[in-house]
This record gives structure tokens, sequence and C-alpha cells, in this order.
DNA sequence: TAAAAATACTCCATAGGTATTTTAT
DNA sequence: ATAAAATACCTATGGAGTATTTTTA
């Protein structure tokens, strides 16, 4: 027998408060309501969910699994009358985006503008974020869709492309790269090469575009931004990678760099709108991916 | 208001049976009562999901994005009690799995056993198929797990690595091929290379590894399974690529043929164990895969 | 012993059934 | 004219409530 969606809430939200009376509290029902609603689900599930005991109730591992899946189900289950609700009118009322720091200062300012004037009844509520959580927000129905960049394992999810951003080499200006007109990947193998710090999606598609091992050692910079990167590049400390958005965005306008194309097709990173694999908000993703592709 | 997982069946058992009184039947209810339900779902939803006609009932296009969205929901649903219900258990009962024509006959034979010796309770269902069908039918929950072989767009999908699969040139006894130690991919670039027939995803695979062009034009081929493939090379008709794992199982022992590694890492596939995103499968799914690489 | 969960019971909202009417071909 | 869906109305299951008991840190 298949449980009812209200047993499901009743587990999320038991799972969160740790406590019957907490849970039936947050589901604005009584504590006795909400045990037999357990008791119920836990028939149809043939297991316990929960040990309980006086301090607090602990999941079983059937329980978590169960949690897990009931939040899934709960989110696409608000997901479809949503969708519903929102039917013919694409692209209107609430949409929760994500944007990547490396992005979002450097597409959105021009973008912004550009999507209020195609879709006037939107209205985005933008989340700035490292990919990794921006992810893990959209799987638990906490974003509608992300501004992301690939490669990046995009396991659960479906994307619609923007854009390419080409990688460009920076170094200080009069460096040597100033010579030529494009820079081998090669020769950004070296130790003084700055990247941005562990988490940012650009550093890990820089090195993998370029096939670098990452610098180590006592003199090995991270930056935490692109402005700062830039700045510490312009400062004589060592040559980096910049996307060419930034660059266009005007980023280094008032940095004195050399920056050169990079040989050969790989130092790029695609930038794609992404959504939860079957989410009801595909659609209106593919056109979000259209409008910034636009802009 | 969230509509209830029966409510969501009701619709479901709509557009598949196209009438009231029909799904009536099939939801071992009266018409009424999956009317009185039909109409629920619509005041949750906000609008109509059918067009009510004499002659049968079509779906609106509310209609349409919520089915596909009711589907998937109640798939998750039984999913959790059948994963609940198997707890502490993983592979046994029931199991059903989809595999590769390109793989089944090289992989099985020697894997079933040590299977059903690992897991003597698990009654594994197989389904031999493309792996378009195969992952439009783990998408629907007609299929708990596939065995596939990548690359190929695995979106929406989770997946555990089982082996990797090097693909060998093949020509006919005496060809030129047989002079050197390795191929070059560029030699493969002829027209009278012999692909599998379109819809295997070997032949996509073949041909991005080695980054060639489909042949074309009166005298370009096309086999319908790895056997007659092998048996077209075999007497002449042209050179070809065969996956590594069918040599091992002995499908080129009986026919004359050079076979010889290609040069560079790139002519392989990966064969995998796919699951649907968030399926409660994943464990066992990554537990299958473990086992098959063993064996 | 005290806070939390379970039990006992009561109630009513609603899912489901039967009988009938309305609708559209 | 007739088959299909909607409506009207009734029933009963079970979800939700209050009051109370049981359990265990």
């Amino acid at each position: 027998m298949l449980p009812t969606l209200r047993q499901l809430q009743y587990l999320k939200l038991l799972a969160e408060h740790g406590s019957f009376s907490r849970a039936a509290e947050a589901a604005h029902v009584t504590q006795p309501t909400l045990s037999a609603g357990i008791q119920e689900l836990e028939k149809a599930l043939g297991a316990p969910v929960v040990d309980r005991s006086r301090s607090g109730v602990i999941l079983t591992p059937v329980g978590r699994e169960a949690v897990r899946g009931a939040a899934d189900i709960l989110t696409r289950a608000e997901d479809l009358v949503q969708a519903a609700r929102r039917a013919g009118r694409p692209l209107t009322g609430r949409f929760r985006l994500g944007v990547i720091p490396t992005v979002a200062p450097f597409l959105l300012p021009a973008a912004l503008p550009a999507l209020r004037r195609a879709f006037p009844e939107l209205k985005l509520y933008l989340r700035e974020d490292l990919t990794a959580r921006l992810i893990a927000a959209l799987k638990s129905g906490a974003l509608d869709a992300a501004l992301i960049a690939l490669p990046y394992d995009t396991t659960g999810l479906d994307h619609a492309e923007v854009g390419e951003d080409r990688l460009l080499a920076a170094a200080p200006a009069n460096h040597a790269f100033a010579q030529s007109e494009a820079v081998d990947p090669e020769e950004l193998n070296r130790p003084d090469l700055i990247l941005l710090e562990d988490g940012h999606c650009l550093r890990d598609q820089a090195l993998g575009a370029c096939r670098l091992e990452a610098p180590r050692g006592e003199d090995a910079y991270a930056a935490t931004s692109l402005h700062t990167l830039v700045q510490m590049v312009g400062s004589g400390l060592g040559v980096s990678l910049i996307p060419q958005m930034a660059v266009q965005a005007g980023l280094t306008d008032s940095v004195p760099l050399v920056l050169r194309p990079i040989a050969g097709a790989g130092a790029r990173r695609d930038i794609v709108v992404a959504w939860r694999a079957g989410s009801s908000r595909a659609a209106e993703g593919r056109l979000l991916a259209e409008a910034l592709k636009a802009a």
C-alpha cells in the first residue's frame, strides 16, 4: 500500500524537529495525530522509521532513506501544482535563480534589464553561491534553476546552454606572453600560477582545461574572487586564467595586464542554466537560457 | 494545497485509458468516484487537466505536464516502500536489469553464475534493448537499473563504473593492419569502415572515440549485431571496431581476423550500471557494479 | 517524577458507493 | 438515442481532535 503525502510530510517534519510534539506543532496538528500518522506510515513501509526514546527520536536506517525519498517526492508534488498554476504564463511570478560568483557580476548587470523587459511579470530572486551548494539547493527544491559553468558533475540535473566562455591567459604587463599571439597551455604550468581558492568551479575548470597540476608549496597563492585574482596578477605575483566574460565586463580595464587567448579548443567553460532533472521548470529553464544567450 | 497520491493515480490512469469509466475500472473504483477525484485534483491545480467530450477525453497542456509529474512521483513513492520493505537485505527479490545488446552476450554468461553465488536470493529479470529504450524504461520505473556503455547522455541518471572496455581495430586476415603493433585512429577513416546500424550506442562511441565520420554512399554497410559485424569483416567486406570484451568472450575465435589495439586512450567505452537519479536503488546499483567488476 | 509518546475514545470531513440527470454525438 | 460524464445523496473509513495512560531517562 502507498503512503499518503501527508504521512511523508509528517516524517519529514519529524526528522527535522527530532520530536513528535514539535513536529506536530510544525505540521499544525496535535501530537497524537502525528503519532498515528507515523504509525500508519510504518505499517505501509513494513518497518519502524524512528527509534523512540525519551530524549528525542532517532531515525532508523530505513527511516533515513525514507526521509530522503519523502523530501524528494514532496518537492516534486509542490512543483507539480506550482507548474500547473503558472501554466501558459512561463517565467511569471517568483523564480529562484542561483548564480556562481564567477559569473554573476559579469553577466547579470547586462542581462537583468533585458530579462525584465522580456518577462515583466518575472520576480527573480537571486542567490550567489558556489556550484556545489547551488546544486544541493536545486535538488532540495530551494532553487528553481541555477546559472553554472560546465564541466561539472551534473548527475540528476538537466541543463540548457547559455554560451561558451573562453579562458584567457593573464599575466602582468610586459610579461613574455605579450610576445606571442596565443599562449600554449604548457606555458601556464609554472609555480607562480594563481588560481581561485578551493571550491570554485573555475579553479578546477582552469586546471582541467589546460591539463595542469595545481601549484603547491609556500609561494602558491589562491585568490578569493576574480577581482582579487586580477589585482594579484596585476601586481606581479604571477600568471592566471581569466574568463573572457569577465574581461568583456570590464574587470581588467584599470589593471595593467597582458591577456592572450590559449591555444587549442579546451580552454573554455560552458555557461548553462541547470535545473533538477524532471522538474516542471524545464521549459522555463530553457526559456531563461535563450533569453540570457540573447543578452 | 497538495494533491493526493490517489488523485495522481487517477490522473495517470485517466491519461492511459482515455475515459473516466475505463480509468475507474482500472483503479477499482466507480466512475463517479474517479470523476470526483479528478475534479478535486483540478481544484488543487487551479486548471482543468482534461477536455471532456463524448468520444474520449483529451489532456490539456496542463494535464499533460501533470501526468508526467504524477507518473514520476508515483514511481518514486512505490520505490520508497519497496526500498523500505527490502531494507537490510540488498539485492534480494525482484531486480529488473536492462542490458545493451553489445554487452549482454559477452558479460552475462560469466557474470550471472557469480552473481547467483553472491546473492542467492536475487531474482534477476533481464531485458535486452538499445540504450535509449533502457533509459526511458529506467525513468518510467519499468527497470531498476541498466548495464549500459558511456559516453552517453545520462541526464537524470546516476551510475557506477563496472569497467572499461577498449575498442580494437578489426580487419580481414592478411590486412595491412597486421604489419603494425597498434593502429592509428586515422587509418580507420576509410569508406569500407563497417559499423553497427543506427541506434546502437557502440556505433556512435566508435565514431566519437576515433573522431571519425560515418561512411556514406552505396557501398557503406551497417551490421545489425556484433556477430554479423564480425562475419562481415571476416569475409572481407571491410574493417571495423570490436569491443575487447566481445573478443575475450570468444566472439572472433572462429573468424580469420586481424585484431589490433588503437593508438591513444580514446578508443574505449565505459561499462556502467545506471539507475534513475535519486532512486532508492542507488546502493544496490553500486553493489551490482562491484559484483560485476569482480566477475 | 516529569516530559514525551502511546492509547482510548469521539467526531466529522471526505473518499467512496448507488441512483439519477445532464450532455453531446 | 445512447454512451459517457456530472450531479445528488448516502455511507463509512480514517484523519484529526481531547482526555488519559504508559513509558523511561
